[in-house]
DNA sequence: GTCTATAGTCTGATAGAC
DNA sequence: GTCTATCAGACTATAGAC
């Protein structure tokens, strides 16, 4: 086993980069080799040099991407203040939205379709990740730190507001009439999760 | 012009009732006459003996179904009681997710992908129905009848947490271990959007 | 109105020269 | 490693018999 060479990985990433862009418009059926090929200014058999296919690709993809996605809740402190915590949350997942939306609509695409090629990961990681943090939350309102609430929900209704600007961006620039929705959103959100949180 | 006879009319429906469920769940690149034919118990020609073409087929869903996705807004009443007006929007939008959950992804999955066959809807219709109901809202707020809040942002807030639940419903299933969602989710919902909005 | 057959196009993947 | 050429299959849509 060689080390890739600096244009192998040059070329991978290139790659990654481009199906990332156009995998995250189209979906995986809408999208075709020669899009990713003229995106990453390769021929498509190059792009088939590289991937054994262009499923291989978008699995490439998906697994690369989850673990970073994931990271901000896996970050959530059992040790830390309870508000606190869960606002950074909320806050990172916006942001997120606002700097990576192909990444938050390529799972969209993925998970709207019945998460075909990530189906375990949800059931497996992901379901153990949540149910690990809505134990930490749901003591967190047991002490009084927060307000009660169905920390499931909870965190579905983070992931629901945050990532509805990237995954419906264009909706959201066509009611806005083009106006920067984030400034706002942060304002929006903040207050909100604010609000049902704190204790009285 | 004749009227249609019952068949014609058994049939154009059948397509559409097909093509709902298969645009819904994989896009309308991704979705082939082939299966709408089969789901709708045609033969492929058939179905385009009916319809022009597979895309004159998706815009007649999606315009047949615009109007009743709206519809919960545009009952929002400017004479109404304003909190029991808004959660009464929240408490729709959240069974339309439960009941018409095919319909939730026929748009997410248009939207997603940049709504290049509605996009004139969104800045026509769409903006205008939400800009006169933001000023409703706005309305109530400066009269103190419900707590100060950016009506655009509040709309996307009910958009983003009752479609949720229909269009990731794959993964909330999948985090909830099979649970019904809908229950628990009614009263987290209602929950959020009253400490949202109830005045101190 | 509905069918079989098929035209014509697109696309994923491979062969083979360089 | 990268390219040109191309195959095989899938797909939308049409032609034409019944």
């Amino acid at each position: 086993m060689n080390e890739p060479t600096r244009i192998q990985r040059r070329n991978r990433d290139a790659i990654l980069e481009a199906g990332l862009t156009v995998f995250s418009q189209y979906g995986f059926r809408g999208t075709t080799l020669d899009q990713i090929a003229t995106e990453a200014s390769l021929s498509k058999p190059n792009v088939l040099y590289y991937f054994a296919s262009k499923e291989a690709i978008y699995i490439a993809l998906l697994e690369g991407l989850l673990d970073t996605w994931l990271d901000p809740l896996r970050t959530l402190d059992a040790d830390g203040d309870a508000l606190h915590e869960l606002m950074s949350y909320v806050t990172r997942k916006l942001e997120m939205s606002r700097d990576f939306p192909r990444e938050s609509r390529l799972f969209a695409n993925e998970i709207l379709q019945g998460a075909p090629h990530i189906h375990g990961a949800l059931t497996g990681e992901l379901k153990s990740l949540v149910d690990e943090k809505a134990a930490v939350i749901e003591a967190w309102a047991a002490a009084g730190r927060i307000r009660p609430v169905d920390p499931h929900h909870l965190v579905f209704s983070i992931w629901a507001m945050t990532q509805h600007y990237a995954d419906f961006d264009v909706q959201v620039q066509a009611v806005l009439g083009g106006r920067d929705p984030y400034p706002g959103a942060l304002a929006h959100v903040t207050m909100l999760f604010e609000r049902l949180l704190t204790p009285d």
